[in-house]
DNA sequence: TACGATATTGAGAGTAAGTCTCACTAGCAA
DNA sequence: TTGCTAGTGAGACTTACTCTCAATATCGTA
């Protein structure tokens, strides 16, 4: 598979950890070793995992409690869900924790590459979003826009 | 719930039929009485449905050969499968049988509903996607741009 | 440091969306 | 009409994910 960037260390700075600890404790949640261990993975893989993923880079993790912890982490908005049409939800950090982008989500394979645009066109969308979501009184939190397709190996 | 539109009438055209029945034969599909009444379902719904939104809709269709039909129906270029983090996922026609749209996603109760962009915004994001996905070999086929958020009766 | 209250963990049972099987039926070509 | 093949339907099956509950880790307080 193509990695889109490097992957990151095993070590993460501090910065990261400091960040998703406060995030928790804002919502009245402990951020225990098993919480860091996985927050350890998502970083190392530098790309969308799934449970899977996660359970071969770390099998001293219970799926069980990932799959509550990866509840935890994303209602303290720690990290996102990206529900693709394969058979696993993909998981990855957050908005600022990582910051803006969009996916290529291949048809075939159901693997997930992250994709950055212009700032501009990111305005624009979210400008023309927000004024096409007012209208039907939806209250807007965020956008995803992914680019469905094949990826290099699969074409 | 909100519609976003008025419902369709329980008799769509011909030329959905046809349009539908063209699509089929060319993937070597039969376009059969079951067939047909899905895509009535799916017309008269006017929004995009889940699979027990249309066996109520239609008990006498059985859910395996719904989910066979709606497999077919996909393959074959006549509706798109959306997977919101709700429990089902959803369906509605492909373009060019519905036009090209969005869709703002209730994260609360999972709700969908279709918007619509100006084109200059639509060209701008495809071309700007294009781009970014020829940078890593990736061969896009269709774009989604969701919002999500809090449908009015959720806010 | 010790303690008590409580959040978290982990193994495994449970749930349910979606797929598969297979005998039967409908659709189509000749 | 006849024969061949695609499609159907009831229900068994698979499996991603959730729930349960006894055991354990975490944290505030003294």
């Amino acid at each position: 598979m193509t990695r889109r960037r490097a992957a990151a260390t095993d070590s993460p700075g501090p910065d990261l950890h400091e960040a998703v600890g406060m995030r928790l404790a804002r919502h009245d949640y402990r951020y225990t070793n098993g919480r860091r261990r996985l927050v350890d993975v998502i970083a190392a893989a530098g790309q969308p995992v799934t449970l899977p993923d996660i359970v071969v880079a770390a099998p001293e993790l219970a799926s069980s409690s990932v799959y509550r912890n990866l509840d935890v982490l994303e209602r303290s908005g720690v990290v996102d869900r990206i529900t693709s049409s394969g058979d696993h939800a993909y998981f990855e950090f957050a908005e600022p924790l990582l910051s803006h982008h969009h996916h290529l989500i291949c048809i075939d394979c159901g693997s997930i590459e992250d994709v950055r645009l212009d700032d501009d066109v990111e305005a624009l969308v979210d400008r023309s979003l927000a004024e096409a979501a007012s209208r039907t009184g939806f209250t807007p939190t965020r956008h995803s826009l992914d680019l469905h397709g094949y990826c290099a190996d699969c074409a």
